[in-house]
DNA sequence: TTTACTGTTAGGAC
DNA sequence: TGTCCTAACAGTAA
């Protein structure tokens, strides 16, 4: 379920897993419409090592000291795994690099949403897609100048990675919960000390699912992530869980506390 | 068998 | 020109 505290997560498990060892050769899965490095890339790499991580938003980057980097996003249901020698390849691999010693890094996409591909500079790339700041680092009158403006629902400008780099569907209705904004309301609408609230829960509540590794049922239960569902109690206020659709998402939210003003 | 789905983006509407 | 909205993408799982 990737959103920037699973693009994250696996992010340090590519950090903590794979780097300083040398690539040995890499494995392809049933890979009919997904995205790769050509065998040529492939081959440009093998014998390398990854040395650093980087990561804006849900995009993830691996990189040798000088060379092109290795981008991997994990679209709508795609992993990052890491297995010891010895160890079976997890199921929709698409992608697996295999180090020194056995260990494999393997890219896991179900949906084949997500993509592997070559890009030679970071900052270029996200120049080039015109992605926003990264959400959680993004400062307040940063954050308020992206969100605040636009005359769209409140929930689609979260979503806007060209605003705000991270926030997907569970973590922005997770934010509006917590503040008590409904998301069809328009963003402008929005006076200031509203807007510096929810600046607070996105970040409050993506770094918590960082700090948990994205294990969702690490966190509290209160949230809404274990409440997503018509017709639960809020677990805020004496209302009832409620769906519709916003921006064309499916919203989880509570009309009793969730309000336009 | 039917339905919904966590992300992204092209294309059309305004 | 810019901003916003919808549909579509491919496959799985409930």
């Amino acid at each position: 379920m990737p959103e920037l505290p699973e693009a994250e997560a696996a992010r340090r498990r590519i950090a903590d897993g794979v780097l300083n060892r040398t690539i040995q050769s890499f494995a392809l899965g049933e890979i009919s419409h997904v995205e790769l490095p050509s065998e040529a890339e492939r081959a440009g790499l093998t014998g390398t090592q990854f040395t650093r991580t980087h990561r804006h938003g849900k995009y993830i980057f691996v990189g040798s000291a000088d060379g092109p980097w290795l981008h991997i996003h994990l679209g709508m249901a795609g992993s990052i795994r890491v297995t010891q020698a010895g160890e079976d390849t997890p199921k929709y691999a698409r992608l697996s690099v295999v180090f020194d010693g056995g260990t494999r890094l393997h890219f896991r996409d179900p949906r084949k949403f997500g993509y592997v591909r070559m890009v030679p500079d970071v900052d270029a790339f996200i120049a080039d897609k015109g992605l926003g700041p990264d959400a959680l680092g993004i400062g307040g009158n940063a954050f308020a100048q992206a969100v605040g403006g636009t005359r769209g629902a409140v929930k689609s400008a979260l979503l806007s990675q060209k605003k705000l780099a991270g926030v997907g569907n569970l973590w922005a209705d997770e934010a509006l919960y917590r503040v008590g904004i409904d998301p069809a309301v328009r963003a402008c609408d929005l006076d200031a000390v509203r807007i510096g609230g929810l600046h607070s829960a996105v970040r409050e509540i993506l770094q918590t699912v960082v700090e948990t590794g994205a294990v969702y049922a690490k966190l509290p239960r209160d949230w809404l992530i274990h409440n997503r569902e018509a017709g639960v109690p809020c677990t805020r206020c004496a209302g009832e869980i409620t769906k519709k659709t916003v921006g064309g998402r499916t919203s989880y939210y509570c009309p009793a506390h969730q309000v336009a003003a």
